[in-house]
DNA sequence: CCTTCAGCTTGACATCGTGTCAATTGACAT
DNA sequence: ATGTCAATTGACACGATGTCAAGCTGAAGG
């Protein structure tokens, strides 16, 4: 439970997102990672009290790699609310791609572990606070479609924006992730944005 | 593995429903099916090969019970495309907290069981030809939004129309199901409709 | 009255993955 | 030498699914 960079809690965590990164979704054991990091399955509760918990602290160590609060950055710089939106999407769209199969296995324990649960949560909860933001920076530009509410649109784009629906638009319809982009970006633009269709049409 | 209406299988369906409606989600063990049918665990297995056939039987057996067949009925009657559209989307709205007790285990287990996963899939699959054929109308009155092939049409309404949005709404976002609803029909409306979002302002 | 048979019970057991525990080893530091 | 720390070994408990063999019971049919 050392909650220190020990090498051997490096060596768990690698050995986590090398096995997820290879496709064995939820066929993940304890045992599978113990042998890849080369250890018992026993010692790997040494440094993790319980499966919830390593598959957490892996998602923060793949943030670490993977850059994760630069990933956003573009969006705030935006001007106009209609950049930032558009930025917003496209900036976490490109991002679901590279973590799904390290998200996914969290969201697989949901259902049954408390902590997985809240621990994804908290992260859908922060991507919340990126679509606010954009919706806020619609409504301060007055360009928010009429039809919505600030916390109402805020919903709405949250939802669309889930892992689920990319999962879905991808897996389901066989989307490519450049299709998924391009139509994400249109219906939130239609959606949320005053004439939202006229301006994307002007545009394309 | 009787596959004859007899008894005791229609008490374990009945138990079975009893059990999920009263709210006990994915922890409805075999155990307590069989407890509550007032026959042994192993007797279960004489009726059903294993958990997965046992759910996917009960989902049938809420369809008689709910008639589901009749329920998607009137929107096919509707006259104009946007007509259809609407009623379908109120139809499959409020179709799905009366079965989301019932669909939410067979949504569990499609991660560990092929059957269950080809299941579920299989319903969505039904419920999608409905999409269809409402943007079908809109596409034969030519009030379909120039921004959207029918097929990519169908698999953007298809997709909000999940169960997994409803989920998120009414219960991370804490909608009323009114509330969806409404939100809902408007979006596909703006998005789908030409001019969709005149047209409702209008009716408004 | 006796047999047969289906349907259910009883009790035991296998499997799989998670999580726990006690005793031991090996290395390294003081 | 002694202590400490990380890891090993081997064993075990649990919870849930699924399986199996043997026994019970009641109703139908000779």
């Amino acid at each position: 439970m050392s909650s220190e960079n020990s090498e051997t809690r490096r060596r768990i965590l690698q050995a986590t997102t090398e096995l997820l990164q290879e496709g064995h979704g939820a066929d993940v054991r304890m045992s599978d990672i113990a042998r890849r990091a080369g250890i018992t399955r026993q010692a790997v509760y040494l440094h993790f009290a319980n499966r919830a918990e390593l598959l957490i602290a892996m998602t923060f160590y793949v943030d670490e790699i993977k850059r994760s609060n630069e990933r956003l950055a573009p969006s705030r710089a935006a001007r106009t609310g209609t950049e930032r939106l558009d930025a917003y999407v496209e900036a976490w769209a490109a991002y679901i791609p590279e973590i799904y199969p390290f998200a996914k296995p969290l969201m697989l324990m949901g259902p049954t572990d408390e902590a997985a649960r809240c621990a994804w949560a908290q992260r859908m909860q922060d991507m919340r606070e990126g679509c606010e933001a954009a919706i806020q920076a619609l409504e301060r530009d007055r360009i928010l479609s009429a039809e919505h509410t600030v916390d109402a649109a805020t919903d709405l784009l949250w939802t669309m924006m889930q892992v689920e629906n990319w999962e879905h638009l991808t897996q389901a319809c066989g989307w490519s992730q450049a299709k998924y982009v391009e139509n994400l970006k249109r219906m939130v633009r239609t959606l949320f944005v005053l004439d939202g269709s006229i301006r994307s049409a002007r545009e394309a």
